[in-house]
DNA sequence: AAATTATATTGAATATAATTCATTAATACC
DNA sequence: GGTATTAATGAATTATATTCAATATAATTT
């Protein structure tokens, strides 16, 4: 895709990512004081920065144990179909309590993160939904004990 | 802690944090239109619900591609030191690449989610940081190849 | 159950911010 | 070097955030 190479952001770019990386609910005039740029100005650039899909989301970190959702689980899938974005993929994607999906090297398929209430919970998922897609040969879980550090924030340049 | 036990979250709790997961940018005049509240009630709730650490940050989702950070790796470690907040998993959460740090049952002792521009920094990042870190006996890396799908967005209940 | 205390919500007022758009400035392109 | 394109400013308007006293609601105590 020439759309996602050509992005190119400049260090002014780069500052509002670091602000808003850090606290998606900086008021747009603030922005534009640690920018010292006009509001109007910041405001472009953020709306720009949305269109070209490098902005995301902007969305809230909720605590997971808030809710009462403490099993997490990694799970390596293998499966039949060949590489690429293939069915089982896009199955496991659509269900909500999945939040990863990536397909690895190796001998393993698919690594699949999913975030439960209890280990009840989680193999009632694996039997509703995995069961029922095509394909998979067998699976591994791995389950977390305890998370030291969880986030996606990306490290983002100076220039 | 008494602290996690004792947060409860009403149906007005879960809908501002369903409606702020999805989007952190929401104005608060909106949200209070959707609950058919007044903005003052509204801020209140949400100041909150920041104190008790339900909502934990506000945060862009930004496109790794737009920073060239093409690399995603799982790395499981082995390490000598026992369960627990060791060491060796407090000295990885300081590293800005690593995404995540686990600590999971089984033969491997962590999960590690590192995510850089590419399998040089990759190898930089293990050489310079983790052979530092003492306690480390192995590792164990996948790369991922495609990611179908990541967020951490919570499965938020009605009520 | 009434009285008391604590907690949550409202509504109005004020301060602050978002947004628009015409003008000016800066850059890129022939 | 002139033109086209893109980006930034500043002022005006509209909308929002925030505060706080008053009121309502819920919880607790006796």
């Amino acid at each position: 895709m020439i759309s996602e190479t050509e992005i190119i952001l400049d260090k002014t770019d780069l500052h509002i990512l670091r602000l808003m990386q850090e606290n998606a609910r900086i008021s747009n005039a603030d922005l534009a004081r640690e920018l010292g740029m006009a509001p109007s100005g910041i405001l472009e650039r953020v709306k720009k920065l949305e269109q070209k899909n490098v902005i995301q989301q902007y969305t809230a970190r909720i605590n997971p144990a808030a809710l009462q959702q403490n099993l997490l689980a990694f799970i390596f899938m293998k499966a039949s179909d060949g590489p690429g974005s293939s069915n089982a993929t896009i199955e496991l994607a659509k269900i909500p309590e999945v939040q990863e999906v990536h397909h690895v090297a190796g001998d393993d398929c698919y690594l699949v993160k999913v975030r439960t209430y209890d280990s009840a919970s989680l193999m009632r998922i694996m039997r509703s939904h995995f069961s029922k897609i095509p394909n998979i040969l067998s699976t591994r879980t791995t389950i977390v004990l305890e998370t030291v550090k969880e986030q996606q924030q990306l490290v983002i340049p100076q220039k």
